[in-house]
DNA sequence: CGATTAATGATAGTAATACTATTATATTTG
DNA sequence: CAAATATAATAGTATTACTATCATTAATCG
C-alpha cells in the first residue's frame, strides 16, 4: 500500500525522514515522547534510546530539536488543510465552506488510517501545547524566511480568503482567523489546566461547546454592520 | 518617595524582590535581558555579570529563571489590572467600562513612573514573545494551584463579570475574554514577525488598529442574537 | 556599642544538555 | 563486486541549571 506522505518544506529537515525507516521512527516516536515529557524535557538522547539509535543518527535529519518540533507542527497544519480541503471541496456555500473548516479545527482528532507512522491525537496534544513556541523565538523572522510556517499560513490564508468571500468589506480578515486558529488549540488547554479561563467543559463535550463559540466570534464578527457599539 | 509595589503571589519568589536594592536590580535588568537576549538564552549567569553580582546571590530571590519570568508576567498583570481599574472608576455604563478595559490593553506602553525600576516598554515586549511559555509547562497544573497565574485569571474575572453585566445569556464569556487577552499581544507579535498573520500594520497606528479589532470581536460577539448565521 | 543574625559575594563542583567529530560497520546501489 | 551511503558506536566539549560551602559585609537589636 502507498503511503500518503505530505511535501513539507526543504528547510524542516536535513534529510526527509517520510522516506526511511529511521526518520519514520524518529518521527513516530518523538511525537510519543514529546506528548509524555514535554517539549522542555524531550531530548534526542531520550529519543536515541527509545528507538535504540544514536543521538548522531537523528542530528543527521534534524538540525536540532526545536526543528523536529517545528517539523511536526507543519505536518500538523498539513493535514488540517488536506482535511479541510476533503470536507469542503463537495460544499459550494462560501458560509457552510468556512463551517465546516471550523468544524475540522474543532473536532476530537483520532488516529487516520491514511499515515500509518502518525498518532494524530498525541500530535494534537502536542499542538495544543507546544505551538507557540514554534514561533515564539528570537529566530522567528529566519524561520519564517525559510518558509518554516508555511502550512500554518497556508490554512490561515484559505479560510482568509472564505471570510472575503463572504463579506469582502470587513476588516480584519487575517487578524480574526490566526486569532480563531490559535484560540481554538489555547482553549482546549485551559479547559484541561487552567478552567477558569474558558467557557468549555473538561469533558467529552468540549469539542462541541468549542465549535459552538468558535463559529459564534466568527459569523458575528463577519455579519455585523459596525453598529454593534 | 514612598514606591508603589504590588503585593504579589508569595510562591512567586523565595525572597520579595521588591525590597531590597539586589531584588529591584534583579527585576530590573531581567526584564532588558529577557528582552533583549529572549527567554531561553537568558540565563541566571548572564544575569549576574550585568548587575555586578553572582548566580548564587539570584538563587536566593528565584527558584529558577522560568518562576522570574512567570513573576514579570505576573507583575505585569497586576499593572493592567490597576490601570483598569484607575480608568474605570470613574465610568459607570459597563459597555464604557469594557472599553476602556480594552483601550488599557490594546494601549501602547510607556514608562510608568510610578514604578521606578519596571521598563514597560521591555516588559510589555517580553508579555508579547513569553507569556505562553509561563504555562505552557508540564508543571501548569502545580503551579496553578501555587496561585502563580492569578494576575491574569483576575483580570480575566473582571472583564468577564463586565461581560456577564452586559449580556447575562451570552454563552462564552470566560472564553472570549480569555481569547482576547491573549490575541492582544499575539496580534502584535504578528504583526513584527509574521504579518501575513494580521490585519494590523507594522507601523505605530497599530495599537489603534488592535483596539478596532478586539472592540470589533468583543461587541459584535456579546451583543449578537445568535440569529448570525 | 558590641554581638548576633542575615544577606551577599566568591568560589567550586555536578549532572545534564545540545551539540560536533571520528571511525567502524552495515546496507544499498550502480 | 566495488563504491557510495547510511547508520552505529564512541568520545568529547562548551554551556546550562543548578547546589554547596564558607568568608565577608551590612543590618538589627538588646
Amino acid at each position: 500500500m502507498p503511503t500518503l506522505a505530505f511535501k513539507l518544506n526543504d528547510h524542516l529537515y536535513l534529510r526527509d525522514p517520510q522516506h526511511t525507516q529511521l526518520g519514520q521512527k524518529i518521527i513516530h516516536s518523538s511525537m510519543l515522547l514529546i506528548d509524555q515529557l514535554g517539549f522542555e524535557q524531550f531530548t534526542f538522547k531520550k529519543l536515541a534510546e527509545e528507538i535504540d539509535s544514536t543521538e548522531a543518527s537523528i542530528y543527521r535529519y534534524f538540525e536540532n530539536k526545536h526543528r523536529l518540533l517545528v517539523y511536526l507542527i507543519a505536518w500538523y497544519w498539513n493535514w488540517m488543510e488536506y482535511r479541510m480541503e476533503i470536507f469542503t471541496s463537495a460544499v459550494i456555500d462560501p458560509r457552510e465552506k468556512l463551517k465546516t473548516c471550523l468544524r475540522v479545527l474543532a473536532d476530537e482528532k483520532k488516529y487516520d488510517p491514511t499515515f500509518e507512522f502518525v498518532n494524530e491525537e498525541a500530535l494534537h496534544r502536542i499542538v495544543i501545547a507546544e505551538l507557540d513556541k514554534t514561533y515564539l523565538t528570537k529566530g522567528v523572522d529566519d524561520h519564517n524566511k525559510e518558509g518554516l510556517f508555511g502550512g500554518f499560513k497556508s490554512v490561515c490564508a484559505k479560510i482568509v480568503s472564505l471570510v472575503k468571500e463572504i463579506n469582502p468589506n470587513y476588516l480584519f480578515a487575517e487578524s480574526l482567523v490566526s486569532t480563531v486558529l490559535i484560540t481554538a488549540n489555547q482553549q482546549l488547554f485551559f479547559a484541561s489546566h487552567l478552567p477558569s479561563l474558558t467557557s468549555l467543559e473538561p469533558n467529552e463535550n468540549r469539542y462541541n461547546r468549542l465549535y459552538s463559540f468558535l463559529e459564534n466570534v466568527v459569523f458575528c464578527s463577519i455579519n455585523a454592520d459596525n453598529k454593534y457599539a
